[in-house]
DNA sequence: TATGAATGAGGTTTCATTCAT
DNA sequence: CATGAATGAAACCTCATTCAT
């Protein structure tokens, strides 16, 4: 529905195969990032990734020193990917309302499409974040996304359109857990209430229903009506 | 009302030691409950969990079989508080928007009182879920939630106050989606953001934003006036 | 093709269940017989074995003292049932070619109808005898055979039909070997040989090969002519 | 021709120790055979063999991935064993008659020889040759008996000192079930009939018998006269 | 730089048997 | 007589990691 040629950070094609470090290196960490997806840190066997590699165990701990090493790599790619994308996306020629919606349609979109990423921060996560300790690089990265996000909300408190005292980061909060929630959850949550979460039908409304939530959320109480999905030009 | 003391499902009180089978089955969930939550299903230790039960063992396997049966086991009790005292809650007496508000609070509550009720659905959503499937009682188990949500919107739209064409589930998973990612993306959001999730102030701030998100996300255009939280008596 | 209504030596109708100490230890040792004969003395469970006996398994060890005790019972029994038909095999009215030939066909036949005793006694090899030597029962059990076979070949070599010199415990090892190799063997011969070993035409067929093996091998070498089973009357 | 040094198919002299991975491999596969044939698989422990091998435990699984998989090549091993001999026989400078008895008498003394691969073979039926069933080198591997048989039974029909229509499998089952005996029940049958069933005596005697047996089983009826053993030099 | 072999520690599970009632 | 609960020992197997070449 919107433009959203959103890639994975890590595959640059086909990655080479022999003679070439970096590439054994991208090839590693792009099964890695696949196992770790799938299965957690515990769960990710470095025999199976090693397996799946063009290169051998020992290259692993050559490269990365250890599993956790690796898992740390692993997590800060996929956090680089994310964020490079959100820098690019040009929001200033929209209108404040639009540029929120916008990002967080991008949100929803990129998570959606990059499920190893939700799930690499879900692991993450289990693991009370102690790799995330470990990497400044991955504390850095991700701030970005305030600017970003600031920029947005101010223009539009200037404009009168949303309310002021919100908190960017509350904002940014909700815009991600909501689209967080989709890729993390997909599995128990459509189980138990038989709701599909993953065909293009269903990423539509729900895409729709979150950045719905997130602009009205930020709507000033005083204008003239709530912008409803149906009324914008897509 | 709003504040209330919100209990683990388990923890009734110091389980029986010795010729007390439910009592020691307690035990045992509970200490797994904590495990499995704490390292995740790959992570956890059926060494660590005996060690830590009054129980040996073998007494995990003799009534769990093995460790998957273990974490449905948990999985189901952990479900099951909280589908219990959703059960509980008395909205009838409130108002739509308030019922409505109050049901976005206590998930957020609950949520945030029982991070290991979080941090379960997050490994078994590592997992994809592949225990939900082999439990019919945690499928039917977790539906009751809806009931009573739609209880509350008809009668919201019912009074003009809500939205209609809202989609029940599509709301509950806001309610969810909100709550759940304060307790689950603890650990990086906080870090990355240098934002603190778990203090009361924090809580409480957080409680709010989440509540307003909904009500605003569900009340209709039409309406007066949108009740922020400062006006209300709390 | 012959007469043969051969019963396992256990089975005596459903076996009583409540109450009834020998019927309580008879449907122990039955359940035994087929879990011993199906996974050997090691591979057989005496969990699964009081799980499928109407009894529990405190009984087993009341009745048999441990999982020894209870092998030792189930290959007695096993033992008792042939050599208890053997003995009313009524052998004197036929000509000593007819008999012998008779007795190796009720030696092939009994085999065949109780897989289960063809197994155990493997399992007793394999465990190199030990429990026999605990029974002074079973060993005596099995000496009668050979009191059969003995007056059948004296008769023969009288009538000057069977060569002289002949070993009766050679005999009796040639029809055993025969008859119990055909059930013993089944499963690796049958699939590296593609030959069926259990359907009526294939057990008919080769008892037809065991008969005359042994007959020929007994025959005297100056009689009229080997008769072939063609040319008996059945 | 007939006494031939029978050789156990793994024991290549002393295998190596270190750096060595076929010698490790067939060092584990001699002592795992030796355990499994006189435990059983289930009674077989992975500890003792490790114990006894120059290899650690975890190289058992590293080269057999379980004991299934190492159960499985000590089986082929045993079978190929047998074969390999087999097809080294020289037949073909014997008289059918002569080449049978050879043929027999080879059977009977591997076996003999061989008590491990009897058991082995013992082992796998009591397992219902499920592990036959996942290897097809082993379905394969134990055809050239019958080629060999083959052979021989054809030049004596030709010859007219064979009757027709026997079939090769038969033949061939025969030989076996007497050679087969003589070991896997030598334990029961020995105890129960006060019967020597080891010493070169013993062995000789029973070898004698069964080789009888079998020519006399083939033997045409218009023949000159059976050629016993006191006839034939050795 | 790269590989197959090797490993120790520890993981999950099973087993025959006994105990408290 | 009878049962469900309990157990210690030991079984099989796996894991991240390192070593020899």
């Amino acid at each position: 529905m919107t433009e959203q040629p959103i890639a994975s950070p890590m595959s640059q094609g086909p990655t080479g195969r022999t003679h070439d470090p970096e590439g054994v290196r991208r090839n590693i960490l792009e099964i890695a990032t696949a196992e770790f997806a799938e299965r957690g840190f515990s769960g990710a066997r470095v025999d199976e990734i090693a397996a799946k590699t063009s290169a051998s165990k020992r290259m692993i701990y050559y490269y990365f020193k250890d599993k956790e090493g690796l898992f740390i790599a692993v997590l800060e790619a996929a956090y680089a990917g994310i964020r490079n994308i959100e820098l690019g996306l040009d929001l200033d020629g929209l209108s404040p309302v639009e540029a929120l919606r916008r990002l967080a349609e991008f949100t929803f979109d990129y998570q959606n499409a990059n499920p190893d990423f939700v799930r690499l921060v879900m692991v993450e996560n289990i693991h009370n974040g102690i790799h995330i300790d470990r990497s400044e690089r991955m504390q850095s990265l991700n701030v970005s996304v305030l600017h970003v996000l600031d920029e947005v909300y101010r223009r539009g408190v200037g404009e009168g359109v949303f309310r002021d005292k919100i908190d960017i980061i509350d904002l940014h909060m909700t815009i991600s857990a909501l689209s967080f929630f989709n890729v993390s959850n997909r599995s128990t949550f459509s189980k138990i209430f038989k709701r599909d979460m993953v065909t293009p039908a269903a990423l539509a409304a729900r895409r729709q229903v979150v950045a719905e939530t997130v602009v009205r959320f930020a709507l000033s109480d005083a204008r003239p009506g709530i912008p409803t999905a149906r009324r914008r030009k897509s």
